[in-house]
DNA sequence: CCAAAAGTGTTGCAGATACACCCATGT
DNA sequence: ACATGGGTGTATCTGCAACACTTTTGG
């Protein structure tokens, strides 16, 4: 089982990000097109290879999202979501790929940058009915992440990393809305994020005007778990099973 | 930033193990004393590099769980943990960990097997209150893994992945109350479970003798979450804080 | 004044806790 | 008989969904 003199193989290791926002009410992820073979021409996630040997797999996920997004990462939530490393994933040889989960809130346009003047916001739902095919095993990864986003918005303030610094208690009801796919009660809403410490915490009197009453803003708070969750309401079916 | 002939560093990538089981209504993990440079010595999670180059990392897992721990992988749970990829978190070089996070029924004894003649049971309080030091970053990756087992019971059955093919209630009671670390009344834990469709099924009429009235035996169902979730009592104080 | 969005009060129901109680077996 | 663990019934508590209602703004 053991070898005299055996030496481990190496193998070449990639980041990828699965970049999520809101635009206009609809959960999307950013998508670039690929410059070169494989998969030429095909939508993929940003990502590449590690750049030297000893580079951190974080920073290099902040270094991809500078280099392909034009985001600056401190204000982003980053977290790692996985790892892809199915042998035949990339043609060129042995590629495994560490996938981070990136949440921005809204921007302006697509994204006037650096070496992708081709990135392009997608909502998420093209992916996951399957309408929109992407390059190597990005499907996946977008599947993962989307899913991982909806768990998380229950029992972490996630939802606050989509919006603004300060945001209003309505903007915050639309990320979880637009996340789950569902519609919420705006009064329940209302209560129920006051009603969790640490979540959000008032930010002065300010007023932003639209047509009706103003809405008070407000901050993340500091608190990293919710206790109470925010319960996400069963969308179809459970029916009985065996017993 | 982007140069002529450049091709990317290669690193060398290993396995790691969490494996977590019940011994003596204790939560443990299994670690192994390393024989070699660096750490020699040391308590250590099994664990190791790839073999092949195209060797899959689930594949790789199994095979490790094979040969450092003599366990047999159908049957176990096992998932992707994490990926751990600090540059210096190897003296040998360059070396990204793949995690993965195993759930085993209890055992007979440490384990006669192969590699691993010296492999034993540690209670996680031990490594998670710092008394025990182990190897490279394996402290941080048990820390996560317990964290991950303590979250899925809610969500999940995996509860019933510590527990033989068929258990009775109370046994599944004790894998709640030893990860979570609380006490659980058994009356209403018994219909709470009972409640959630999918999650037991009832195995027959047998009976195991003990002292007391016989349980009632129980196979894993079908369902891979529950909903109803089980819900962990609040551990400690909740104070309120900023808003 | 009216529409629209923010914010409050109240009620009824579902699920959970706490605990009294009954059941079946070993010694 | 009685100790021990398995299992059931039920009163009470609590949180939440539902929705009527008030407040504050723009047009």
């Amino acid at each position: 089982m053991s070898d005299e003199a055996w030496s481990p193989p190496a193998v070449l290791l990639a980041v990828d990000l699965v970049i999520l926002t809101l635009r206009d009410s609809r959960l999307s992820v950013l998508l670039v097109e690929r410059g070169i073979e494989p998969h030429q021409g095909d939508p993929a996630l940003p990502g590449g290879f590690l750049q030297h040997s000893c580079e951190d797999l974080r920073a290099a996920a902040i270094r991809e999202l500078n280099e392909e997004a034009a985001l600056d990462a401190s204000r982003l939530h980053l977290e790692q979501l996985g790892t892809y490393g199915t042998p035949d994933r990339d043609p060129r040889g042995r590629v495994v790929s560490v996938a981070y989960l990136v949440i921005a809130p809204a921007l302006p346009e697509p994204i006037a940058g650096t070496d992708a003047a081709d990135a392009s916001w997608t909502p998420v739902e093209e992916i996951l009915s399957g309408d929109r095919r992407l390059a190597f095993d990005h499907e996946e990864i977008v599947t993962d992440g989307v899913e991982r986003a909806r768990n998380k918005l229950e029992h972490s303030p996630l939802a606050t990393a989509f919006c603004d610094k300060t945001f209003t208690i309505s903007q915050l009801q639309q990320v979880y809305e637009a996340v789950w796919g569902v519609e919420l009660d705006p009064r329940n809403f209302y209560r129920k994020v006051q009603a969790v410490p640490g979540f959000i915490v008032s930010a002065g009197t300010e007023r932003r005007s639209t047509r009706g009453r103003p809405a008070r803003l407000f901050r993340a708070g500091s608190r990293t778990t919710l206790h109470p969750p925010l319960v996400r309401p069963d969308p179809p079916n459970p029916k009985e099973e065996e017993r």
